[in-house]
DNA sequence: GTAAAGATACCGTCCGGTCGGTTTTGTCAA
DNA sequence: TTGACAAAACCGACCGGACGGTATCTTTAC
């Protein structure tokens, strides 16, 4: 049956379905139980349609980095732009986009299960710590200063540990750390 | 050919060469590129021997983790029992542990490379934290503390970070962060 | 008319797990 | 000491499904 007749060509819905597909595959099964197949279905396009759009599958993989990147980065800006103190403003914003990032094209959630899955992926580290020292240059952060990092690798050690929290275990006084790693940038 | 006849039984050997090359392919390929013939070969064992010991892929993965939490927990034990300050004294242990673990069955490169590459693992978090848990009793140390939490998220954050780091861009100034967080330990 | 979008069928490979085998080791009675 | 016997250790061939990727087609859009 070729559906090809039957509905409309809209390529960017149709690309955003397919990473849509993917975030959430790769949340629930980890990047191992991704594929190709898979993703057809469940974002309702053929596997030619997914071939089209994603030449292989580290090119989905791919994609998917680069969509979660681009959602954290907008997350960051938006805090940065209304943050007045000019002390500290990108790690302050980077503790709150890390451990409450705000809902962009995904949900939180699937993001942060992504990322998590997406972690032990080599391919990706570069990208991600070329990002991360683009950023840092970008907004003016002095990326040597120890208590600055050290708050940063806080940030992330939190993360982590949420991602990787069992239910029924629920996390206490989470806010608490939050609020006191933020404090902390005012000393920056 | 028959090499059951030409070798000595040794079921420890064996298992710990088993377990040994899957930490080997999980470093270097990750757990995406572990595969059963692979693992068998890399050890000199027939798949069937390999089978023996672990009776499923799942079954090797989590041989593996278990080992290297093992080797863990000695290394802390082990820096703990050696530190005559009560004061957050597990939490210095994590640190130092963390982030320059001695070498125990496999090499902290190793063991290390292994830990990430399963931090995608959704199966094997619920072991991690309750191991964890159980740490931070046995040793006495309040789990709650928020200084303490953020001290041992740090540690876990600059971790990921120099696992993740991509050769050629040298981390600067690692000693200095790791001096600056165990100084925090003090003031628990 | 041509290029992009999308569909379907199919192929070759890889890989986890099974199975039936052989050899070694431990145990225990005679 | 020895022989019998079971269990553990270990081997290697094989099967079947899953999966990545290719090839070729039709339809839509410009």
């Amino acid at each position: 049956m070729f559906d090809a007749c039957r509905r409309k060509k809209q390529p960017q819905l149709v690309r955003a379905q397919l990473l849509e597909a993917t975030a959430h595959i790769v949340a629930e099964c980890g990047p191992a139980g991704l594929t190709l197949d898979g993703v057809a279905r469940r974002a309702g396009v053929s596997k030619g349609g997914l071939i089209h759009h994603f030449p292989s599958k580290q090119a989905l993989i791919e994609g998917l980095f680069a969509a979660i990147v681009q959602a954290f980065e907008d997350a960051l800006a938006a805090l940065i732009a209304r943050d007045d103190d000019p002390r500290g403003r990108f790690t302050r914003a980077y503790v709150a986009a890390v451990l409450a990032p705000c809902d962009g094209v995904f949900s939180c959630k699937l993001m942060d299960a992504c990322a998590l899955a997406l972690t032990g992926d080599v391919a990706l580290h570069e990208a991600w710590h070329a990002w991360m020292r683009d950023q840092l240059v970008r907004h003016g952060e002095d990326a040597e200063n120890v208590l600055g990092r050290i708050i940063r690798y806080a940030a992330d050690g939190l993360w982590l540990e949420a991602r990787t929290h069992p239910a029924g275990f629920p996390l206490k006084d989470r806010q608490a750390v939050i609020e006191r790693l933020t404090a902390m940038t005012y000393d920056l």
